[in-house]
DNA sequence: ATTTCTTACTTGTTATAACAAGTTTTAGAT
DNA sequence: ATCTAAAACTTGTTATAACAAGTAAGAAAT
């Protein structure tokens, strides 16, 4: 006999059900849920519980709320960074797609590096110090990433300027750095406080995290930083060759 | 003069707090948070507004709640699938790292495939079937992902015994399916109700998607697929050469 | 016709309440 | 001492209620 099935909640039930809607095509990307009030009618439930299937369809992803406006289903389409053989040069790749990128710089400062960025662009013990760059993505005015980055102090000094107003990589390259290997983890995480507010997301909304160390000649690690980006309108595309 | 510093919500506010808490490692890894009785006490505010905040953390993967247990800090250590320039050998590699990785047949069947796939894969539009996989990524016997493979006919039909019990790419080289390419997008999606079921998460939790197209010689596509794992216990690591 | 203000509608926050469903501890029976 | 059942925890679900805050539509005044 099958074991009597797991008592549903109503709140999974009903969010299930919309989920289906919005899969069917019956509620388009774009389209306004009915509000609040009307699903209360439809399901005779109460509205925490209402409220509770659509969180359950904001967390999937599928819905955005509006304070004041409604609940509407979201329309993803997701831009690439290219991880090819070369190197990420993400501004170009984007033009060719049609996408506008602009930098806001946050904060441009010499500061102690935490331990575990010390470790890896092994910097003196008796001066742990590197510039801390938090730069603010825009794809098309609206913000989309945040890239923060610790830059070997000789380095960031020279070219604070330009840090300031352009991408890391090729700046380096056009300053003749060359960059050798690059070593980079990809993983998501949730968006805290901070992160929420620079990328105007909800807290907890999924994030993509581009972790890298930059080594030049000689296998000399000279930056060290992480491309944090909204995971609803990223992702990272891998050429592999055999 | 600064404009009226918005009204932030309690709950905000607490789980902020309580965020703080555990940044600064005064809850560690593994301790259970105090029980909602005891963090309306400390707060004197109702246990709606202190579930909100813990639902806030646990959307911040900071926390996972256990019923009839409590809320306990969550200890992240993740396992770096490597992109390396060669191909990903998963089951190698995380051997390497002290990790058995086991997988569990979920479904194998010739099935028509979705249109994307179809295109994909080049399949002939008077019979677009293809060999359908569904496998369960168990690490330490675990789940961890799942892993939707769409496989050409004729490899599949003379592989199945193989597909079911292992990795696809090792059992593709051992048969002298040469792979010369792989084109992969890494992204990250939230669990809908199936993948939380499979995965043993909750609804919404943040997850990896790898979606890979291999190519063997002339650039034929024998193979499409997608493997998702559970985006707090898996990253990706990629190393660039210039 | 245009602007302004009110009103009605939307989602967001917070409180109180009761019960369900797991887990652990305690008290009791053997 | 060991097993068992009850009690006392824990988080999960759901209802009702009131007000806050943001948006849109309509009425009133210019």
């Amino acid at each position: 006999m099958a074991k009597t099935q797991k008592q549903i909640p109503l709140h999974i039930d009903i969010s299930e059900q919309i989920y289906r809607r919005i899969i069917d095509g019956y509620y388009l990307p774009g389209d306004k849920l009915p509000s609040e009030r009307e699903l209360i009618e439809e399901w005779k439930v109460s509205r925490i519980t209402i409220r509770r299937a659509i969180a359950n369809l904001v967390q999937q992803g599928l819905v955005s709320t509006y304070q004041g406006k409604g609940a509407f289903v979201t329309q993803k389409r997701k831009v690439a960074y290219t991880l090819s053989n070369s190197l990420t040069f993400l501004q170009n790749d984007l033009a060719d797609k049609g996408i506008e990128l602009s930098l806001q710089n946050i904060t441009f400062e010499l500061a102690i590096a935490p331990t575990e960025v010390q470790k890896i662009l092994q910097l003196p013990s008796n001066n742990p110090t590197a510039y801390l760059q938090k730069k603010l993505l825009l794809t098309d005015k609206v913000p989309g990433g945040v890239d923060i980055t610790y830059i070997l102090p000789e380095i960031g000094q020279k070219l604070a300027t330009e840090l300031k107003q352009n991408m890391t990589f090729p700046i380096l390259k056009r300053n003749h750095w060359n960059i050798e290997r690059v070593a980079a983890i990809i993983e998501c995480t949730n968006a805290n406080l901070e992160l929420s507010e620079y990328l105007d997301v909800p807290l907890g909304h999924p994030l993509l995290v581009y972790r890298h160390t930059a080594y030049t000649t000689n296998d000399r690690p000279i930056v060290h930083g992480e491309t944090i980006s909204r995971g609803d309108r990223f992702c990272y595309s891998v050429n592999q060759l055999s």
